[in-house]
DNA sequence: TGACAGCCTAATGTATACAATGACAATCGG
DNA sequence: CCGATTGTCATTGTATACATTAGGCTGTCA
């Protein structure tokens, strides 16, 4: 795709993931454009897109800030992964092939590695972790579901999550990643589809755990 | 909205939707802003929210075409469109007013009266089946639902399933949707959810039955 | 005759100027 | 003193010109 726009995309994701812009911030496109080195159009479209993600919101008249998920958000938003997720589990039981079957394991082995090294590498944990869920979500052959999950769901609360997890959560994703592994193997769509509502679930679990009172704790400036 | 570029987003939706642009067809920019007498500009924030909805493809190299949807594509789209009007449906039976079950009502009855007038008003019967489960997305209270069916799945194939309905299957329908007052009267997810399941798949099989054998009719020329 | 390379055309990406619209504030009237 | 109305300012919407790039066409060479 574009660079220039790509470029806007990914450093205002990234301002936004690091809380650089504080949820509830008002999103000025002139201002992008200047600390972006871009003009207003590719921010325009960079904007776009992030709405697309919900990590901003517009306003009726089509002002930006950045959005601010209370924890019934972020319960909705898990609600609908482990839906679509499990449901692409489902789908990729039935038509994963053994050589997707060895990335996943390939993976899998990379997790346990980063999880078990003398001090635990959570960064190389996300990263073979969004790949394990990739082949999976490949291996559902379902365009459309790819598209909702990478889009609108997947990336910016695995970050936040992940980001988070207690030494026992990395153990326990590992070991569900396992059990989706045997799932596949056996190639029976109800147990993957049972093992990922459960994954899924069990990371809500952990991402509202870790925020217990800590309600939106980045706002240290009122409504602007 | 902005007014230029809804107006563009809604004429390029409908030269789709009536196939005066056909499957697979080529889409320039600067032909259609001139066709819409919009500059590019808002012709571009148009192009984006339809390739949103999946009514526009983009080659790697951002050139645009008409989607071209296969048989598997739309079981694909019907299968996702029953999961998440199904969870709705759910949320919606543990949420659902008074007020709203009464404009379910309303609609309802003028369902009925659309399909049993002497000649059966098709327009009327997909207007306010449109409306009816827009209260069943209102009243399950998620925005995120709410977003991905209005947003992705619903309105296009909607309209094209319709259309082509048999008295019979516009009886059903309408029967389906009584069923579900009953749900929603009862509070009773379970079966809300059930029956907006069955509802959905009816719903591929007659758009399914209308097109045995026609595999994309309007697609006289080639590959352009 | 076929294939490859280079140029040419057309379409998209980006920047910028201008228009329109909404928000905020200050002042005036009740 | 409070509220409303108007004017100014900030911000977004649109148009257009220019840069860049992909894809096709033609010509030449093997």
């Amino acid at each position: 795709m574009s660079r220039a726009s790509d470029r806007a995309y990914e450093l205002i994701r990234d301002m936004i993931l690091s809380g650089e812009l504080p949820s509830g911030a008002k999103i000025g496109e002139e201002a992008l454009a200047e600390q972006c080195g871009v003009s207003r159009t590719p921010i325009r479209e960079a904007l776009s897109r992030l709405e697309a993600e919900l990590l901003i919101r517009r306003t009726d008249t089509q002002r930006s800030f950045v959005a601010d998920w209370s924890l019934d958000d972020v319960e909705e938003m898990f609600e609908l992964r482990g839906l679509l997720e499990s449901r692409a589990a489902r789908r990729a039981a039935k038509r994963i092939s053994w050589s997707q079957i060895e990335r996943l394991k390939t993976h899998h082995k990379a997790i346990g590695e980063a999880i078990y090294a003398e001090t635990p590498d959570t960064q190389q944990f996300i990263e073979h972790n969004q790949h394990f869920h990739g082949v999976i979500l490949e291996a559902s052959a379902s365009a459309q579901l790819t598209n909702m999950l990478a889009r609108i769901v997947e990336r910016p609360i695995v970050h936040r999550t992940a980001q988070n997890y207690s030494f026992d959560d990395l153990k326990r994703s590992h070991r569900q990643h396992g059990e989706l592994l045997a799932a596949f193997e056996q190639r029976d769509p109800a147990w993957a589809e049972a093992v990922m509502i459960s994954h899924i679930r069990r990371a809500f679990h952990a991402y509202a755990n870790a925020h217990v009172g800590q309600r939106i704790p980045e706002v240290p400036q009122a409504a602007e």
